[in-house]
DNA sequence: CACTTTTTTGCATACGTATTCAAAAAAATG
DNA sequence: CATTTTTTTGAATACGTATGCAAAAAAGTG
């Protein structure tokens, strides 16, 4: 016996009896801008009141009316970074009246899986966080009328809305601010490789590095990991030549980068400059004082957000790319440019 | 132009004429053990390929059937912590078939607000995470049939189901294991006074003490953040005589503390000890080593998830609590009473 | 094959709400 | 007051799916 309502869920027909009214008055008394008098909205309310009536969102949705749902996709939801965005999407999402949908998945395979789910459910919008979206995919949003934004996260072959922060242009700032201190031998700790975030921002540093004429004096690759940080740092202070700069590829990493450093005997910045990649909050802690590129989440996902409901409330062709640039924060991870001012 | 989903919704009507049978028979074909045969459901299926049909969810709900669909209210969802029960939850529900709506709420009062919107959704379940549930809506949610659990909270008042760690055993764990090691001036940080967490763990960390004939010797007040750990032990430490071991309501103010003894210099475990709770990630960090209780999350969603679908496919009126002993995890921040042998 | 039993099928209806349409009521106009 | 215009109202229907019921088909029985 599964699933029995165990009462009598009450709906407007109920309330329309009680109030003496039709059941199209009832309707009427909470669709906005209906062709209703005050004095029958006022006996629905009271009657509606009495038995406790909520109209029923799901039903409504039926005879053509959103669900007022957004599926939200998101890998790592436990990463404390990406709980940050998920919070922020909810709650901007509830500020303009919609609910969340939450798909938990593991990977791109993991979406294919699970999008067809949020389908069914009729959601109105499908918000895409560090998973990329294939063409087939996108052409099912799109032929069943389902806007989508990516979050962080863009391709240029597939038609789709995307928000996200300039990680190119972060890193290329965070490259111009390393050599201004005098860096030469510069060294980057990658993310997870085929991660777009990943590659943007080593394309980002390695750009800002050839505008100087100079190049990446060595590479490690990491998983985005505390434990990846520490460990490639441990690689690369190994070599006969140390590199005097790190970049790592997010804030985690380069706090393993730290905490391998200081270890290891070097002083930061003195000995080896760090800088990192998000701002995490502990980037911000005194023990780490991590030089970072702040993502302005809340910005970012507030404009995802506006896109994504913009695209659901009038409906259009167009496809809205949006690149939000970051912050450099100046803290105490890095040697300083000669008369440079710290900011924040 | 509200939305206007752009193009017909392929409906079982639709498949049925292309595969020349009746509405019926699709939906027999997606409704397991269901009266169909071979034949026709293969039919069904390929019309079904052929148009890209999927069953609407919503619609089925109207006729009856569940939504499969759980409101999970939670505070905090940015928090390091709650984020990796929140992943924990939505990964167990969506094992079991159950697809997660998220409310995020600031506080109590906005839990009011927000569960009337979810039951609208005609959701199957109600988590309620770190948020205390009045009776007069757990009444609601009861005439609705809509079961609930409460997660890490309970109440003996209202009558509603709940599943936690237990909390005062833990603490009445540490505060052995620190009589064990010879500390005489016991001191608490508390987290948020009115959540019942904070007031479970301090109430089995006095019992703990008074069991042993002691009393605690200071106490402070905190708000479960690093910051207030950080200043918490700061008055603690400035008091003429000086606390020999501090237990934090949860590992992030241990953070903090640690972080605030060294930078007065004193060593810890030599100087002082300091213990946490929930074993966080950053507890094993090296540098911080945290003696600590570890909460078995995935073991407490688990348990959470399988009451409420319990309750939510074999209806009953009994109310079922469940406390979860959590496990004590002895590293280097805290004093090792003569001749412990070190577990994880 | 004639008959009974079982399985499969389609028809009709229900679920809760929104909306079109035409009728009724109210308000405005002369 | 008679007439026109505007607003409000209820009846009927649609949305997409599930299911009770009876008819039809298939399978089993002697």
């Amino acid at each position: 016996m599964p699933k029995k309502r165990t009462n009598d869920t009450v709906s407007s027909v109920d309330v329309a009896r009680l109030a003496g009214v039709s059941q199209a008055a009832v309707s009427r008394t909470y669709t906005p801008g209906a062709s209703i008098s005050e004095k029958m909205r006022q006996k629905v309310l009271a009657a509606a009141e009495q038995l406790g009536y909520q109209p029923n969102i799901i039903a409504r949705s039926l005879s053509g009316k959103a669900t007022r749902l957004i599926g939200i996709v998101m890998v790592k939801i436990g990463d404390p970074f990406y709980a940050r965005i998920l919070a922020a999407f909810s709650r901007k999402l509830q500020e303009h009246g919609y609910w969340s949908l939450l798909l938990n998945v593991n990977d791109d395979l993991g979406l294919e899986e699970a999008l067809p789910q949020a389908l069914q459910y009729q959601v109105d919008g499908i918000v895409l966080t560090s998973a990329t979206l294939s063409s087939p995919i996108a052409a099912r949003c799109a032929a069943m009328g389902v806007p989508v934004v990516m979050f962080n996260r863009y391709s240029l072959e597939v038609a789709v809305n995307s928000v996200g922060c300039d990680h190119a242009q972060g890193a290329r700032d965070l490259a111009d601010f390393l050599l201004k201190g005098g860096h030469r031998r510069m060294a980057y700790i990658a993310g997870e490789e085929n991660s777009s975030t990943n590659q943007e921002r080593e394309r980002g540093f390695t750009e800002g590095l050839a505008a100087a004429g100079q190049r990446l004096f060595a590479r490690e690759s990491g998983d985005y990991s505390y434990a990846a940080g520490f460990d490639a740092t441990g690689r690369l202070l190994a070599r006969p030549e140390r590199p005097d700069a790190i970049f790592c590829a997010n804030d985690w990493m380069a706090i393993g980068a730290i905490d391998q450093a200081r270890q290891s005997g070097l002083k930061v910045p003195e000995d080896l400059s760090v800088v990192g990649f998000d701002d995490a909050a502990m980037a911000a802690w005194p023990r780490y004082s991590l030089t970072t590129i702040n993502q302005p989440i809340d910005k970012l996902v507030m404009a995802a957000v506006e896109v994504l409901v913009n695209a659901i409330e009038s409906p259009t062709e167009d496809r809205v790319i949006k690149l939000i640039p970051g912050r450099l924060v100046v803290r105490n991870s890095a040697r300083l440019p000669v008369g440079h001012k710290k900011s924040a």
